[in-house]
DNA sequence: CCACGCAAAAGTGTATACACTTTAACTGAC
DNA sequence: GTCAGTTAAAGTGTATACACTTTTGCGTGG
């Protein structure tokens, strides 16, 4: 598999996520963890990166323990793989994993759109519309990363709004696999279009027509997954090795 | 809360769940986490109990290091609370948190059992009646904590055959998240009543009807939280004690 | 020049040390 | 006897030490 082997740029500027709880003081650990998980859905860690604990550490300037706690969070999210004595590394989700976790989002969405539109209150529609207009600012203001967190939140809202937070938390794991997964295999879904979609669906749930949003969940996924590149021959091994980009000098990828 | 206080006895005899990958040499991390849940599932270890690292460590003559990562990895499984400085206790599943399992089990499984009722090859179906035999064959024999097991993986094993390992992760969670839960609140609903809804789930697979075994599916989930003693008074301190007369909503639980 | 092997460097896995927090046990005043 | 305050014991949180594994770099023989 092609290894960027990028060589672990500075992480900081991260801010905590909203999604995990809002405390007001969050652990060492915690904000490590946080850090290194937006670090890698915007793009600035890149699959098969290394992570070499000593250096994480280092840059939060804390010690190993921490680094490796937080790596162990990462790797049941299945954000990292930590193989054993070998260390850690952002993971590289293959097509045949996508295909699962697009397959379960769809089973637990499907369901939940369909609860939504018969229990949400009017007013948390409109809070779901206060969502869709933050999305648009995002986007028209090519807010990249901002843009990808909205679009990714708004699975998880919805299933707050259901009130039901072991839901909301199975799906914010899958909803940040599917980041990952997106960014590897460069979607060609526009922000433009998931955004249309999430109108679509908020519209449907408007009309607390249960069918319809369901419908328009499914193929919003299935859109998705469908704009992934999940070429016959996976992620480009052959495209990246032959000359298509020269290089300016030999071997030398260090 | 209730706080049962049992003073944290032996608990070996464990032998490493079925159910998590079948490494051959386990990293002792693991094994300590396994023993634990299966302690807790087993009801060795009640609702309440503290788990201190060191004493923890003893028994197992490894450091508090391994024991840490193990209960970290316990607290996301939601098996046990931990509190900042207070250290770890075997959890006690609030009455909403078991309707919200539930409620996620729901919606999960009736879109998995009704995509097996279409997926499912005639020999996967023959190994779920193989299952079933093995769970009759634990409830003759009074094998408690077999029984416990094989009634849980039921739900497990068909994610598995469906090839979705990520829908069998979050429903492994789930299902033991569950157990704590009916055990916590003395479930009244038969081993026996199980299994006679998991030979109707086959039975409709088998006939490939998909909508009655989400019916059925579904009202077994629903069976199994009916079942459950969640009486407005629950089960703690102050109910024990004062003799009250009927609560009409009264302050749940804490 | 390449392959192989060996040794140094880097890195991980586990144990231990120590500071700080919580819990308990005790003391004395009321 | 009860309660508050104080202090010792127990326990957790983080850092560090050290053994062992993997990786890397180099030198030697072919």
């Amino acid at each position: 598999m092609a290894r960027p082997a990028t060589k672990l740029q500075v992480i900081r500027t991260a801010r905590p996520l909203v999604s995990r709880g809002a405390t007001p003081e969050a652990s060492a650990t915690q904000r490590i963890a946080d850090s290194i998980t937006t670090a890698i859905v915007e793009r600035r860690l890149m699959p098969g990166t290394k992570l070499a604990e000593q250096k994480i550490a280092d840059i939060f300037k804390v010690s190993r323990t921490l680094v490796r706690q937080a790596l162990n969070q990462l790797s049941r999210d299945k954000l990292i793989t930590l193989a054993s004595a070998r260390g850690a590394r952002v993971a590289e989700p293959s097509v045949e994993e996508a295909r699962q976790v697009f397959d379960a989002r769809n089973m637990l969405e499907a369901a939940m759109i369909k609860r939504a539109a018969v229990a949400l209150s009017t007013e948390q529609i409109a809070e779901l519309r206060a969502h869709l207009e933050a999305e648009k600012a995002a986007i028209r203001s090519t807010d990249v990363s901002g843009r990808t967190r909205l679009l990714a939140d708004f699975h998880v809202v919805i299933a707050q709004m259901l009130g039901n937070e072991v839901l909301a938390g199975m799906l914010r794991e899958l909803v940040s696999r599917s980041s990952l997964i997106a960014l590897m295999y460069q979607s060609a879904h526009s922000a433009e279009h998931s955004f249309a979609e999430h109108v679509a669906i908020v519209d449907a749930l408007e009309k607390r027509d249960a069918r319809s949003a369901a419908r328009l969940m499914e193929s919003h996924l299935h859109n998705v997954e469908r704009n992934l590149r999940l070429d016959p021959r996976g992620p480009d091994l052959e495209s990246a090795l032959l000359p298509r980009d020269p290089l300016p000098r030999g071997p030398a990828t260090r």
